[in-house]
DNA sequence: GCCAATTACGGGGAACGTAATTATA
DNA sequence: TATAATTACGTTCCCCGTAATTGGC
C-alpha cells in the first residue's frame, strides 16, 4: 500500500463521486478508478474499501437519482 | 513525503549502516542515500533524519572503529 | 441517462543500477 | 581506512492522460 492510494481512497470517501474526487486529486477517472481497484486488491476482496466506499456510493447515488 | 522515505529511514535507522540498510532494502547504497536525503529536506534542514540518524551514525562508526 | 469500471495505447518522469570519485568521521 | 555522499549516465517501470467502450443503478 502507498500513501497516494490512501490520498485516492480519502478523497472518494469525501467527495462520495469519482468525478469530483478526480477532480481535487488533479487526476483523471480512470487512473482514479484503477488506483482504487488497486488498493481494494491490496487489502483483499472483502476489504474495507469495496463494502464501505460501494455501498455508501450506491447509496449516494441512491439518495440523489 | 512517501512510504518509500520512511522504508528506507527505518532500514537505516535499524541497522545503522548504509550499506545493510540497502540490503535490506534490495536496492544499493547510491539511491538509499539520495533517498534519505530526499527525506531530510523534504522534512527540513534541522530535521529529526539529520540530527538523530546521522548523529547515531557517528556514534556507532565511533565506538565500532 | 448518470456514473463507475474497464480497456488500449502512448508519454513523461521518477526511481533504480552501475561505476567512479570525493568527502568525512 | 571504512563509510557515506555525490556525480553522471542509462534504463526500466510506474503513473497518468486520453479516448472510447462497457456495465450497473
Amino acid at each position: 500500500m502507498e500513501l497516494r492510494h490512501l490520498r485516492c481512497f480519502l478523497a472518494v470517501a469525501e467527495e462520495l463521486h469519482f468525478a469530483r474526487a478526480a477532480e481535487k486529486l488533479h487526476i483523471e477517472q480512470s487512473p482514479l478508478s484503477r488506483t482504487i481497484k488497486e488498493l481494494e486488491e491490496d487489502l483483499g476482496e472483502q476489504s474495507f474499501v469495496h463494502t464501505n466506499l460501494s455501498t455508501r456510493l450506491s447509496q449516494a447515488g441512491r439518495l440523489s437519482g
